[in-house]
DNA sequence: CATTTATTTAGATTATCATCTAATTATCTA
DNA sequence: TAGATAATTAGATGATAATCTAAATAAATG
C-alpha cells in the first residue's frame, strides 16, 4: 500500500490527544461545539482548530443548525482509517 | 479504554511517515541499522533517532550481533497498538 | 594496538504544532 | 435593528520534533 497525502492527514490527525478525545465522544453521536466543549478545558479558538483538523482528514463532518454547528464522525473514513491501519501491520 | 502513556508514546511514534516506512520494511524481517538505511535519504543520526523512539514506544526490539544492531518488528506490541485502535472505534 | 566500520549521542537549527487572546462572522431574538 | 450567543479566524507565543554535522562509543581486523 502507498502512503498518501490522505494517509499523513489522518495519521496526524490522530496523533493528538485531544483530537482522539473528540473523536471518541463523538462516538456516542452527533454534538454541538459547545457540547463537545464542555469536555475539555482548552479554549473555543483550541478547540475549533482541532475540529477543523479532523474535519480536513474527514473524520468528522459538520452541519449547520441555527447559530449551532453540529459535528458527526465520518464513519465511511473512520473505517478506511482503521483498514489502512491494519495494512500498515499485515502480513507479519 | 483510558488513554495512557503508552498509548501516547504509540500513537506519536506512528505518527511519523519514516517511522511508518521503517516498520513496514521490518515486516518482511530483521535488518541491521544499515540494511534500514539504504531505503532511507536520511542521515545515520536521524534514523537513529527514528529507531530510538521505535524502541521506546516497543514497537521494535534491538539485539547486538558484532558492530552491527539488528532491528526487529515487536510483534505483541504490534498486535496491542491495533487493539488500541480498534477500540478507539468501536462501538459506532 | 591502531585503524576501520557500525551505530549512537550531543548540540544546534529549523519547522511544525498546540495553545492563547482578541477580533470577526454569522445567526437568533427582544 | 441592536444586542446576545455560537463558532471561527487572525496573529502571536512557547513547546516539540525532525533534521543535520561532529564527536563519541564499541566492535572487528590487519
Amino acid at each position: 500500500m502507498r502512503e498518501t497525502e490522505k494517509h499523513e492527514s489522518l495519521f496526524s490527525a490522530i496523533a493528538d490527544i485531544q483530537r482522539r478525545k473528540i473523536l471518541n465522544i463523538l462516538k456516542k453521536g452527533e454534538l454541538s461545539v459547545a457540547d463537545i466543549k464542555s469536555h475539555f478545558d482548552l479554549s473555543g479558538a483550541t478547540l475549533s482548530h482541532h475540529l477543523n483538523i479532523l474535519k480536513n482528514a474527514e473524520l468528522v463532518r459538520v452541519r449547520r443548525q441555527g447559530q449551532q454547528r453540529i459535528y458527526t464522525l465520518n464513519l465511511s473514513v473512520v473505517e478506511e482509517l482503521m483498514l489502512i491501519f491494519n495494512q500498515l501491520f499485515s502480513r507479519i
